[in-house]
DNA sequence: AACAATATATACCATACAGTATAGATTTTT
DNA sequence: AAAAATCTATACTGTATGGTATATATTGTT
């Protein structure tokens, strides 16, 4: 069984981690996240080293829920089709999702960080990469399978599907409509099948 | 001829965009703006009422310059394929546009101000509004004078594709990486050409 | 149960923050 | 060129900021 400490750690993690998501680095202040877990100062300070590491774990916590969600979106049986369409389909209600985050923390923290924090802009970027590396496997395995040929790269491939769906999280999130998510993420269902041969 | 005080609060709009463009409302303090425009506190206070005037004055007109830009993009003589694909290299560019305001303010404003400033953020929400309606403006026209069919309705459509390449923008802009603009609106090229029959 | 180790609360820094009052400088108008 | 109007610099609020020192509580260990 885990220590006193480690769940105390732990729960400030989960408990700062949609201020932190929504509102921004600089944008949270230390009193918000003594509001928000009813600790004080000196119980996050004997925690966390500082502001900043408290900012990466936060967003260490939400990059982690995130990507176990589309493993286990990409991990169910069947052909890779079946799983790229499954993963769509958990797009299609990433706002649910990502309700208790407070939004997506890729686009929150890669946006908000890009001129404020160079670690949590780094993290941001590389939670992109590590998304594109898994999309482009399961293309993979289908060429390797002789399920479909692609147009372009496995990987280039999987860039350009995220981007699109980056593409309506993005608008979904400034105009505070889920259509966006809706509507191109099922466009995006069937240009894929269109493009996969 | 312009008074000097309107010109003191031109100079100190168009110096201050970028810099709010950049570090966000919260992240830009007034010090950051006295250094920014070589004024001090008592200028600034005197040509607008407070910190918040500044930043939405500060948007305003960023958006002024992109919405000028996409006008411009948009009302070539010709066609309303040529005057789309003119406005998709536009895009191609978009970095090199917006390097000095800072980055895209849509994105920028629309990501910060989410839950740190509402006027900011409905302001943001607007402009998409604004630039759905030019671009579908465009598919309107060339469906009337029998250019080409649509799948979906004209703004439905003029959605579709600035939310693609606002993503390619989010992309861009969060892994420092400006392929994700020339590949995926490349890309937005050969799609258009396909749907549009 | 007693002790050592650790975690948390309190009180306190120095600094930075948005905003203001006012005096002095600069425009604009006459 | 003088007077009126306006703009800007300076000095100053009160409050909030991130962070720290230390005393007190709470754990984990024997």
């Amino acid at each position: 069984m885990s220590t006193k400490a480690e769940r105390t750690t732990a729960y400030i993690i989960e408990t700062v981690a949609p201020v932190f998501n929504k509102h921004g680095y600089i944008g949270t202040s230390m009193s918000d996240l003594t509001d928000a877990t009813n600790l004080t100062k000196g119980a996050l300070y004997g925690n966390f080293e500082n502001k900043e590491a408290l900012a990466l774990a936060a967003f260490e916590f939400n990059r982690s829920v995130l990507l176990t969600a589309i493993d286990e979106h990409l991990s169910i049986e069947g052909k890779a089709i079946a799983k790229i369409e499954n993963l769509i389909e958990f797009y299609k209600k990433y706002d649910v999702f990502t309700m208790n985050m407070g939004g997506c923390p890729i686009l929150n923290v890669g946006i908000d960080a890009q001129h404020n924090n160079k670690l949590l802009a780094a993290a941001a970027k590389e939670t992109i990469k590590e998304i594109e590396g898994k999309i482009a496997l399961v293309f993979e395995n289908g060429i390797n399978n002789a399920e479909f040929k692609l147009p372009v790269s496995p990987l280039q491939f999987s860039k350009q599907l995220f981007t699109i769906i980056q593409g309506s999280i993005a608008m979904a999130t400034i105009t505070k409509d889920r259509k966006y998510l809706l509507n191109t993420v099922t466009y995006l269902d069937v240009l894929i099948k269109r493009e996969l041969k």
